[in-house]
DNA sequence: CATTGATATATCAATCTGATATATCGTGTC
DNA sequence: GACACGATATATCAGATTGATATATCAATG
């Protein structure tokens, strides 16, 4: 799952590790405060599946990767030089910078289209599929919420047998209530979702495929800035 | 975090492994799906340190067993079965029954009032806590509540923030919103469990320390079965 | 110029997940 | 009767994650 995370965000540019996670806490919001203990080794497994490749090590032209063993220790005088040879941008220690790869696009790819297995029920595993939705083939991303609208369907059900168990406190009935209600409206915010899509969608079919009688009952909400 | 479950399930009553892991799923709804690679070896670890301690699995005449009246679907088997055959003792695989010490409920305690390090913004700690929170005395059931405001008020402005950025697409601007919006219901959510403690703890003040003026502006909510 | 805080990478023990193995028992089904 | 199947029940493993700690650079503060 992180893994994914990586992949899209580097999808976009090149990264080091430390820009990855702030950019996963600060822009997506999904794993609030991912550890550097997690972060790491998946780079480090990306890199030696072939997903990623460290690119340039943040100097001017001149500087060469310090070696290809990982004894990045004594990488950091060659970051020291490069900043003072008067690199513009405030270089820090010298970053590790990674790009994806042919292969890891075809990964990426690969991973962001996979369906979850059945039991699978994580927000976390959603958001960022949605996060990166745009990467989506238009069927693939209806797909995708339909499947998570099935899911909290699912959960709802459940979640409604659960607060109507008589032997709960106060306190485990409203954690239970509060429940119901905010998968209710995760649904709901969903079935907007979907909506928009099949507009879009629908707008699409009349545009190519010739105009066909579209039943717009919605305005559209979303709007693409 | 598990242990924390465990110990408070057990402080109802005797259980063993597998049907701790039923109650976390379908009673608490916290831990959906909780692995028994990590249930085993933390019941395995309780035990260990003295918090838990085994009470006659399959025992010869006197079972152990816990009241097939009380909502126990099943959990009967091998009590039918120990009953009905005498159980020659050992032959065959039965149930671990644990059941809470004094040591452990002490642990439980601990840990239940125990104020999670502050970087800690995890609804599951709290919905956990809360599960318990009959517990508590009721200035710690408070701080409770109020320390978790605290968690979401904060988030809900790093939501805002990330909500306003710029270059999101509409999907991932989508996620932002509806993240907001679910924050401030569990806010408004949090906000009714405080005002219903507050309340609660005004009547017991009242009640014990002769009448004062208590200015009831809203009625209670929450109520008692 | 010493100290703090942000940037940056790395590693470790403890733990959690998902998968798999093993075994018993009740139920349906042919 | 046989025989598959699903639920109950415990256990273990590889691989991934967390939280902590270590190391190092650099900017700002006093």
């Amino acid at each position: 799952m992180l893994d994914l995370a990586i992949l899209g965000l580097l999808h976009e540019q090149e990264l080091h590790g430390y820009e990855i996670r702030r950019r996963l806490r600060d822009e997506l919001g999904l794993f609030a405060n991912i550890s550097f203990g997690s972060l790491y080794p998946a780079l480090s497994r990306l890199e030696a599946s072939g997903a990623v490749a460290v690119a340039e090590s943040t100097g001017p032209a001149t500087v060469a990767v310090p070696m290809p063993s990982t004894g990045s220790i004594s990488g950091d005088r060659a970051g020291l030089r490069a900043r003072r040879a008067g690199t513009p941008r405030g270089t820090k220690r010298s970053r590790k910078v990674y790009r994806l790869t042919d292969q890891g696009r075809d990964l990426f790819e690969q991973l962001l289209d996979a369906e979850e297995p059945v039991g699978t029920d994580d927000a976390r595993s959603f958001g960022l599929r949605l996060a990166f939705a745009r990467h989506l083939a238009p069927q693939a991303r209806l797909s995708l919420l339909e499947r998570r609208r099935g899911q909290l369907t699912r959960r709802l059900a459940t979640d409604r047998v659960r607060a109507a168990g008589q032997s709960l406190d106060v306190y485990t009935r409203s954690l239970a209530e509060h429940s119901t209600e905010a998968t209710q409206h995760d649904i709901a915010w969903l079935d907007r979702l979907i909506e928009s899509e099949r507009q879009k969608q629908a707008v699409l079919r009349s545009e190519t495929g010739g105009p066909r009688s579209g039943k717009s009952m919605t305005a559209v909400k979303g709007t693409n800035p």
